[in-house]
DNA sequence: GGCTCGCTTGGGAGCGCTCTCAGCGCACCC
DNA sequence: GGGTGCGCTGAGAGCGCTCCCAAGCGAGCC
């Protein structure tokens, strides 16, 4: 096996020399070719194949000053939250939408609060084009920190001074949880109860303002805070049952929520959807774990979210509205196709714009 | 709120200015201050504070040819599987030990085989000082197209040309594969099955091997081959009890697998731990879901596995050993401490070292 | 006192690339 | 035939930093 490692790269003065043109047309070609005679255009590609160029990024970004890669910071302390495979889809996501600009991700995972100043140093240290910047919780600095480099929120941030103004994508959760309360609602139901996420994040607060649009009068103790996950969506359950035993609808702040609480049901013997109907949010039950019995779900298209950039230097984002996955409390996935879209377009500038 | 992208950003020459000094000596106290006498140091660090001096990057690599900035590239082709809690922990633990070493976690995720080679010329484009990769199944050409950086596999790759000789970590999989299968033979337990990962990944078949270490002479009936999913889990369950409902114990490839087949022994009606013990792998249950009842697992020190790196440029890592959780069928957690490892260390350089 | 040596400091080259600008050749037109 | 303009190419100046090397400056020693 070569060494490669040890033999310098070969540079482009050396594609130039090989191809008998000035470094300049050498750059060119390499950057597409603009402008460059075909002949000439042809003995440069033959030199970097020949001679395996690959260009040296750092030099390129010293000039240039574009990095070809976006940061994503997940302000996430737990690691169990970190663990939510909701995370790994919107990762794959974005790693995808970058891949396909040529762009590198950068995972910037905090440590705790004592972290953010670190993310804050990295991002103003002009390392990246861009930064997307998930699972903000309500008081969270870290939008505050944040200077020099456009940043983009998934998820509505708080509303505290520092991103106010601040660019997001997020999916419509109120609409989404109003339209998984009225399908329960359709359904006859009329005890219907809500497990919310975490309250200091916006995403578990605009469901739960959704579940309130439609239940206004709803008896207070048929909502419980939980924290998103199966066991918290248990415990909940389980206040819920005790609580209130004529329950006879569960929205569920999201899919893993709703599985724990299924848990539950089946072993305080409920039947599902005949005793209680459930419905989720976000359609990930397909990639946790097999929901038994199956689920409603809103359907968030978190993999695609992440959408085209249409300039390299200026990404954008569309919003995404949740459609309902439906009638049939049998279906994972609804009838009516991909999420639709607002239309809107934010370009990702910095906040203040 | 100041636009402060579209200042300049201030150089290494501005800072010196201002401290009155050369850019070398500017330099020297930005990398450490070593050899300034202190008068300098505090008049160079004042420059940097007020200035709020970020060093450039881009600069620095051209000249250094460091990069600080280690890839992960997981070359997983299937979304569930990069889901999975336990890719999630190892990001973590990678995460917080390259921050430890100021340097930067460039993820890249492949999209289908075709994307090999996208990441093969990324790496070989040295932007990054290093590789880490994971989940490579069998098969995996991604070995064999790698060159010009350091690169450590997570996980034993198969035997291919390509990956002879690479430095690879993971834990003691066959070992810790027959401490599990024979704290159930010392339960008493005779008829034990396996339920295995997907054989096209070494640690699937390494815990195969290590079953077969213990149960030479096993009905072959009770090994059945599954993905390390729930719903592989509750399939290969289900097979099991129809094929050999006389089975008193169960090894399950990993904790998934376990949790699914747990599901499936309760739904028919199996006492666990009395009539059916089972015992998984990889200690990943507190951040899955809550298993019912609770899990017997060998424990792999996933977020730790990353282990210090005594220079920065030559990372060093550690090959762990499963400790093995433990007597009672009840507790999640081994009391034995965290993993032992082997005390060896394996210098991060490329094959054929 | 002069010399040597070691510790600090500054000057300057150069990392590999992009991009501006000038120059050159070749129609094309008058 | 000469001028004009356009399209292509090359020369060269940096981008911001590190690091080599030489110079400066005391302290210590003969």
């Amino acid at each position: 096996m070569t060494d490669q490692s040890t033999a310098p790269r070969p540079t482009l003065e050396a594609v130039a020399a090989r191809a008998g043109v000035s470094r300049a047309t050498a750059s060119r070609v390499v950057n597409g070719g603009e402008g460059v005679r075909e002949p000439l255009v042809e003995r440069v590609r033959r030199a970097v194949d020949e001679l395996g160029y690959v260009p040296n990024q750092a030099a390129r970004s010293l000039v240039t000053r574009r990095h070809d890669a976006v940061a994503v910071v997940i302000a996430e302390p737990e690691t169990r939250v970190f663990a939510d495979p909701f995370f790994a889809l919107q990762l794959r996501g974005i790693s995808k939408e970058l891949t396909a600009h040529d762009s590198q991700l950068v995972l910037l995972l905090t440590e705790g609060r004592d972290d953010h100043a670190r993310v804050a140093r990295y991002l103003a240290g002009g390392h990246v084009d861009g930064a997307l910047v998930f699972s903000l919780h309500l008081d969270d600095p870290l939008p505050g920190l944040i200077h020099g480099v456009p940043t983009v929120y998934g998820g509505r941030p708080g509303w505290s001074d520092a991103s106010r103004g601040a660019v997001y994508v997020d999916c419509d959760n109120r609409g989404g949880a109003r339209e998984a309360v009225r399908h329960l609602v359709g359904l006859g139901r009329r005890r219907i109860a809500h497990i919310s996420g975490a309250l200091d994040q916006t995403s578990a607060v605009d469901r739960l303002d959704g579940y309130r649009d439609v239940m206004a009068d709803a008896d207070p103790r048929l909502i419980v805070e939980s924290d998103f996950t199966p066991g918290g969506g248990e415990r909940a359950m389980r206040e819920l049952l005790d609580r209130c035993p004529d329950l006879d609808g569960v929205f569920a702040a999201n899919d893993l929520t709703a599985a724990g609480a299924l848990r539950v049901l089946r072993e305080r013997g409920r039947r599902v959807p005949e005793d209680v109907a459930v419905v989720g949010f976000d359609d990930m039950l397909p990639f946790t774990e097999q929901a038994d019995p199956p689920l409603t779900t809103v359907r968030q298209d978190i993999e695609e979210i992440p959408a085209t950039t249409p300039s390299r230097r200026q990404p954008r984002f569309r919003r995404h509205r949740p459609s309902l996955g439906l009638a049939c409390s049998r279906r994972h996935r609804p009838p009516r196709g991909p999420a639709r879209s607002y239309g809107r377009r934010f370009p990702a500038t910095q906040a203040g714009a």
